[in-house]
DNA sequence: CTCTCAACTTAACGCTGTTAAGTGGAGATT
DNA sequence: AATCTCCACTTAACAGCGTTAAGTTGAGAG
């Protein structure tokens, strides 16, 4: 009961660490589909039932991972953010660091943007919704966005269009490479600094 | 044995017609993953083994109805290229109706442009390159990016380059519209409109 | 009347996510 | 010291999956 030994809170769950661990390697190599509660389970050497004692689910523990790839995500951005100059400047590389971290990671990047419906599943609100961090993201591009906007008169909704616009034309790109990474896309550089000036040029 | 009976090839394979039938109808409900051979067996009133001996397996039943939404896109795209007068406005059309047929049936989507790598597993080419609807599909859009830059002095990597990040900026939006339905996207017309048009004018 | 052959099924293998029930042992209580 | 409690963990099972070897059944040919 003294306060002073119980260390304030996380990181003293070690086997939740260890669950973590193990399930972001072997995912990060394999995908979601392939890496099962019991592969998991064998290779931290525990029961798969002791997982259920961490988590709710796969999806739940997978969806931990998300958020980690979120956080990842951000702390970028934030980093970009602080050190640009223009906001349009700032929203290229933001684009730029979006595509090169989801081809660093693409097992990562799928889980976190390509497949919610299949986690989240019916009836429910998306990520960026639901997560703060996601949302957060979200929101620094926006805004980033609605910065490079600033003298235009346009309405609010015209910025929220031109920042999908603008976030759709990374996804994309991201997406088909990493859906068909042994198609001959030609150069990725040329690629992904055309695919990104085109979207922010537009504004 | 006589030749006249014997109706020349196809359609007079009811079951398989059958399998197929349930197969795109259960499939566009319900997604790739939620379809089990047990369940589409049941609902055709066979046993599940029926299946395999008209295909291989769940992979490839499931590839043929990508074949038939390739088909499907390339029909409408022959139309718009046979209907247009600029190239540039085929492009543009194109890619609205590329976006259209994708929210329309995400499932097809879906398996015939985001989950390639997991249907057609390790060390395999691309439908793109082994699926030859596919690949005339991608022919023609990059034959009219082809001819959108007729004027100009760009190599032929440039033009591969930016037909790419054309189709990437409207696969994006399609992907995004289809991984988060209940997102506010705001207007989706806008935002069809701004994608393609700031990636396409940008030719 | 039997033989063949194709269409179809039964039953099983090994895998999956998940959970109810049980075990074992360390620490606290008496 | 003996007992009790509680918690971490496991066993064993359920229901479902894709897939396949082996078996059945029935219609048409000889």
């Amino acid at each position: 009961m003294n306060a002073s030994t119980k260390i304030i809170d996380d990181k003293h769950q070690p086997l939740r660490m260890l669950i973590l661990d193990a399930a972001r390697q072997l995912f990060a190599k394999h995908g979601y589909a392939q890496v099962s509660m019991r592969k998991l389970a064998t290779t931290i050497g525990y029961s798969p039932t002791t997982i259920y004692h961490h988590f709710k689910d796969k999806k739940e523990l997978f969806l931990c991972l998300t958020e980690e790839t979120y956080r990842d995500f951000l702390k970028h951005i934030n980093q970009i953010l602080s050190a640009s100059k223009s906001p349009k400047d700032a929203l290229k590389k933001i684009l730029h660091t979006l595509v090169e971290m989801g081809l660093k990671n693409p097992n990562a990047y799928r889980v976190g943007f390509m497949m919610e419906s299949d986690l989240i599943s019916q009836g429910e609100t998306d990520t960026f919704q639901h997560n703060p961090l996601g949302k957060t993201m979200y929101n620094r591009i926006n805004n980033c966005v609605k910065e490079c906007m600033a003298g235009k008169d346009v309405s609010e909704e015209d910025i929220l269009v031109t920042a999908h616009s603008v976030i759709a034309a990374a996804h994309g790109l991201t997406a088909l490479l990493i859906t068909y990474p042994t198609f001959e896309w030609g150069s990725v550089e040329k690629l992904k600094k055309q695919v990104i000036d085109s979207a922010v040029d537009a504004i």
